[in-house]
DNA sequence: GATCCAATACTCGGATAGCTGGTGTCCGAGTAACAGAGG
DNA sequence: CCTCTGTTACTCGGACACCAGCTATCCGAGTATTGGATC
């Protein structure tokens, strides 16, 4: 089981451009150059974002993809979530009422011990996530990488 | 993103077994009848729990699976383990490094943020499933459900 | 010089093929139990 | 009655097709800019 790699791009999008004032816009072209990404393929997960309003995108010259909020107002876990969808990963099939040894649905007004157990550490791994914000990330970047991106990127 | 049905279907099985004296053992087909899994293909899922060490095998008459050990020094997470391997379901391509923003290798001595709070977030899920043990499980079974399946089971 | 308009270039959005990994299936190898013959 | 042996049936293990979802790509729709013509 692995995650889909957009969501690392995506994730790297919305430090980068919480980079930048008022969080862009950039062109996609930008963005996928900066970080060497295939620019078209890039761009199936930036309309996720968008559809998710975690980025609004504007059209025409002098267009392009930024922040929807200020990066203190973004966490990790939408943008994981626009992506990946809000559902766990473990999808319980409840084969306890399947089988020979099936229960009665009298018997299951509650998720199975299994299922729980699941949900809980779903959960936890959601918490993690959504306990930082882009703004978070951002500031984990050294001060003179941020520099060089903005230079880099604004009037570009 | 899903994990394998697999995974359901191994978590059910050890929690099954740990209601069985002396954990099994119990042949293939029986577990799979028990539960209403194809028979053939859930075989695929018991060879990687042996492999990994958390059923012992034993063919011929009276053969079957059992459990490697005493439930309450197995966990949920060596079941997922043994199906869905050891690595992060988050891979880090390090693209910081590529594309016309790349940074130098000096200057990634650590891992990114994004790279450490993914794996954060996989280590607390990775916890919580570490934290309960199929002994656990099992005592979460009602108890005439655990008769039930006892008697369908053994000398079946 | 200011205003209006049309052409232009730039941007994003949706719909369409291809490939890897989970899904599903097959047959062969090995072993414990059992039954029968012999002592 | 006990022992030995050959058969038998039962079990697991590894190798081979198939399909959904991620991967990769295409073209069309819409808009702000820009340049020129007009007033």
């Amino acid at each position: 089981m692995k995650l889909s790699q957009g969501v690392e791009w995506c994730l790297h999008t919305v430090v980068l451009l919480g980079q930048i004032p008022q969080g862009g816009p950039l062109p996609r072209h930008l963005i996928a150059r900066h970080h060497g990404l295939p620019d078209e393929y890039f761009a199936k997960y930036l309309k996720l974002l968008v559809k998710a309003g975690v980025l609004l995108a504007s059209t025409g010259p002098r267009g392009g993809y930024r922040l929807a909020r200020p990066g203190e107002h973004i966490t990790a876990w939408e943008v994981v979530e626009a992506i990946e969808g809000d559902q766990s990963f473990f999808h319980c099939q409840e084969i306890r009422q399947c089988g020979s040894g099936a229960a009665s649905p009298e018997e299951c007004n509650e998720p199975c011990a299994i299922h729980q157990m699941m949900q809980v550490a779903f959960l936890s791994w959601k918490e993690q996530l959504s306990r930082t914000t882009v703004a978070d990330l951002v500031g984990q970047v050294p001060e003179h990488v941020r520099d060089r991106n903005r230079l880099a990127l604004v009037n570009a």
